[in-house]
DNA sequence: CAGCATCCCCCAAGATACTG
DNA sequence: CAGTATCTTGGGGGATGCTG
């Protein structure tokens, strides 16, 4: 979640100061909306609309709920979803996407469709890399 | 990396086996490219091509060898990246990203893009929630 | 219901040092 | 050059238990 930019150490092996150390553009954006469960909560939050904590809970199938909790926190605070809590008894929270948040559904989407077309390749290419001792080697 | 699917512990409290437990198609992707390192490394290949292993580390800034190692054999294995070993003196490797790793493009492409038109609104949300107890609360 | 509090585990990643 | 070998750590995530 901290990314340590800027530290200049270079680590343990000087870095001869030539070749461009260039920034990937994408790597903030990992820790905001792609790790284990910061994607799964955001898609089902894009998916189904307006959920409360449970319902979530529950689509999740596998999550507990102090992750859950951590996760959405994580992403209210980014801005990407926004949470609604109802004074009642008993009490009721309900989650919704947030506009901003709602902006990285064609990236979900293109995402969704990779993997359909591309996880098997993925799969086969892993077997055959553990079967044979390497392909190449 | 291993993603704990099957378990049908439903964890501590109990599930009411009603409601939908609906599975998230991007998640096996997410172990696949999209970590704190794959990605920065895929990336650099896409965008600069056939690298050799110094010239990753460098570009990439702040990696060190251990890990750059490790996520270069992941991605090998899953048939994203191919590796070329020259046996000559010195050794020379070069790395580059395969048929299969190129059809990431697109999606890196929609992240950078992303990243470039909503990253600010990110921080300055993540400023306003620290700032005030939270806007709505 | 919607959580917070705790304790524990695991592993990605950092630091450091050493070879074929 | 292109790694491997250790040691260590941070924090995400699991398991359990307790409240407003």
């Amino acid at each position: 979640m901290t990314r340590t930019l800027g530290a200049p150490t270079a680590g343990g092996r000087g870095i001869t100061a030539a070749l461009v150390p260039v920034e990937c553009e994408v790597t903030p954006l990992l820790d905001v909306a792609f790790s284990r469960w910061t994607t799964p909560v955001l898609w089902t939050l894009n998916e189904f609309g307006r959920q409360r904590f449970v319902e979530l809970e529950r689509r999740l199938g596998t999550i507990t709920p102090k992750v859950l909790t951590q996760r959405l926190r994580q992403l209210e605070r980014d801005g990407l979803v926004t949470r609604t809590y109802h004074p009642e008894v008993p009490p009721r929270v309900e989650y919704e996407i947030s506009e901003l948040g709602r902006t990285l559904g064609p990236l979900f989407a293109g995402m969704a469709s990779w993997a359909k077309d591309h996880m098997d390749a993925v799969e086969s290419a892993r077997r055959s890399y553990d079967e044979e001792g390497k392909p190449g080697r």
